[in-house]
DNA sequence: CTAGGTCCAGCAATCGATTGCATCGGTCGC
DNA sequence: GCGACCGATGCAATCGATTGCTGGACCTAG
């Protein structure tokens, strides 16, 4: 069907020029009336008028129009740095939750831990007018970061955070989660803890090995620098790689603390190889409790993180920012629970003496 | 910092009569001199003087402005019905890998598979002009696509179909997957086999029902109805439910082909509640080879569905439908696999007899 | 020497909505 | 009875890029 034909006023979208022509007025009123800001500023029997012809031709703004004029879009970008990893989707699911209802959409994207991916599409987004971010990738270091700070965009950081230090954030109580893992460890009777570390330029790697050390001395335990191997990445083959560093290295231990699930599994993983038992011979905890890690075998007791409110609360925080921006950057910390399950057990005494 | 501050000029954004102005020519000319399809039109110098200022000054196209005026946007909308299902992201995956690099953008939504939601997202993507979409929410009945395809909205379905016909999609194998899940069980002696039956309203649900149907009786194996339940939706407690259902209608059957994964944990969820053993009392096959599901307890055997090559594919395929929009509609069925784990053993003839 | 053609670049309209300012009729207060 | 004000609406510029058309410069062929 050819742009000149006869039916063409019929399939075109109508626009605010066909609402204002149907209603015999100008299409600022037109604009006026259907904007609820500027609806007062427009005569009732008007604002009826142009709604009806409104409703009758089926119009809908042209959010394209709309942006480049006023360089607002009702949206928001959300940057995740790995959409495999089951952390994000329900992170994903609290922030639109949130968002959609009031007429906001969040534009999900994947950057891979790629920093150039990442770059681009936040210009990418940039671009075409989002009005703030969540970020579900900082690192430690992140320029990026720092200059949307600098340039004033509405940021939220959820998980993770920069080490600059007003950015706002959601993120869970990390230092307490691990305090709550290792009183459970303790409390099982373990006292050579080890540690599998995650990744040292993110503030989650970061914090919780701290707090880990922190753990052991208040449980008067001693910090054993060979029992702390660090993984390059959060994931199952990083954490298998760094297990088989740590249970090969000679170091003894009868727990680990694994700084995620994934490197958790990835510890299942390095124990199996070496034919030993979870948790019979080493009780593993993970962190995050990801959506299926209750069905692994065994099923992994872990740190429940409430990903889903990480999520909400993020777009909460965005829109506090958004609504007025002049406010001091807030940041929110989540409480957290252990999930006790089958990969932790009492320390076998005799076992324990052995090792 | 006001807006009409006199660093102003230094801080916006340039636009491309800041670039055309600098390079000492028309707007129109900077615009033909950017855009590669009509670079022809200029002056080799022109273009290069151009290029130059563009660069000095990080001028980039505003893609909003563009949208207006072109009703194209270099994106695409890609919608799934619940992206917590692990099977989702790896197709988003494969549709990014294929989409980015050549300058195409990804609008990634969750309709929580509501077809409201559904409506809303696909709306507001139309509105700005998304030129195409793949779809992963296909149901057999789906108005909204049949309206999409009427309106020549260039469209490809992943995984599922919708019941009318020349839709362009990607799906798996489904018959042959099942076929081979079923001679899988067949040569572990098995005979008396249930079926987890998906959703009747998607075609996946259908066609792995009508496929076990016919696995039956290629094998010479009575099709009884009462080994056969229907679940509300593909999720770990519908399938929890629905097996919990076939287990307690007396139904005799050593194994059970589930018609996902999800199902199938539902499954080893009822067969536990009954104090029943996988794959000692029963066997059970799944379908679709999630994330993690290999690391479940037991590991599950699962047909494997190439999710990654389902994302990729169906972005080539509508990259060449934009390219291209006469064409006649194309759809690919790609080849699965057995993965066998250890959710599936041998029938024990003594059980077999007692069942 | 001129008609016709090619190449290059500028002009101006356009996409669709928003918004500061002007206008106009009418009311109110003095 | 007149200026001030107000409420309602229209006018026109604007956001930033694209593109059909026009026209000038220059070349070539007849």
């Amino acid at each position: 069907m050819a742009p000149s034909s006869p039916y063409n006023a019929l399939v075109r979208r109508p626009t605010l020029r066909d609402v204002a022509e149907g209603a015999g007025v100008h299409a600022a009123t037109a604009s006026r009336a259907l904007n609820p800001a500027t609806r007062h500023l427009v005569s009732r029997e008007t604002v009826q008028r142009v709604d009806r012809v409104a409703a009758a031709l089926g119009y809908r703004v042209n959010p394209v129009a709309r942006s480049l004029k006023t360089a607002r879009s009702a949206s928001i970008g959300l940057i995740v740095p790995d959409l495999m990893n089951p952390l994000f989707p329900p992170i994903v699911r609290g922030v639109e939750d949130v968002l959609l209802p009031i007429g906001y959409n969040a534009w999900i994207a994947n950057t891979d831990n790629d920093p150039a991916r990442e770059a681009a599409t936040v210009e990418a987004m940039r671009a075409r007018n989002v009005e703030g971010f969540v970020l579900a990738t900082a690192r430690l270091e992140h320029p990026l970061i720092d200059q949307l700070d600098a340039a004033d965009v509405p940021l939220v950081l959820v998980n993770r955070r920069t080490g600059r230090a007003d950015v706002p954030s959601v993120t869970p109580d990390d230092v307490s989660g691990v305090a709550l893992a290792m009183r459970h460890l303790v409390e099982l009777g373990h006292r050579r803890i080890a540690h599998l570390a995650g990744p040292q330029d993110l503030s989650t790697g970061v914090t919780r090995l701290r707090a880990f050390r922190q753990a052991l001395e208040d449980h008067g335990l001693e910090v054993a620098p060979e029992r702390i191997v660090t993984c390059k990445e959060w994931s199952q083959v990083a954490g298998a790689e760094g297990a088989g560093r740590l249970l090969d290295s000679g170091a003894e231990f009868t727990a680990v603390l694994a700084g995620n699930d994934l490197l958790a599994l990835g510890c299942y993983d390095a124990l199996a190889q070496r034919n030993l038992r979870c948790p019979e011979d080493v009780s593993v905890v993970g962190f995050n409790d990801i959506p299926f890690i209750d069905r692994v075998s065994p099923p992994l007791t872990s740190v429940r993180i409430p990903q889903y409110d990480i999520g909400a609360e993020a777009a909460r925080l965005l829109l506090e920012e958004l609504r007025d921006p002049g406010r001091h950057p807030r940041s929110i910390i989540l409480p957290l629970k252990l999930c006790v399950r089958g990969s932790t057990a009492t320390v076998d005494p005799h076992r324990e003496r052995r090792r």
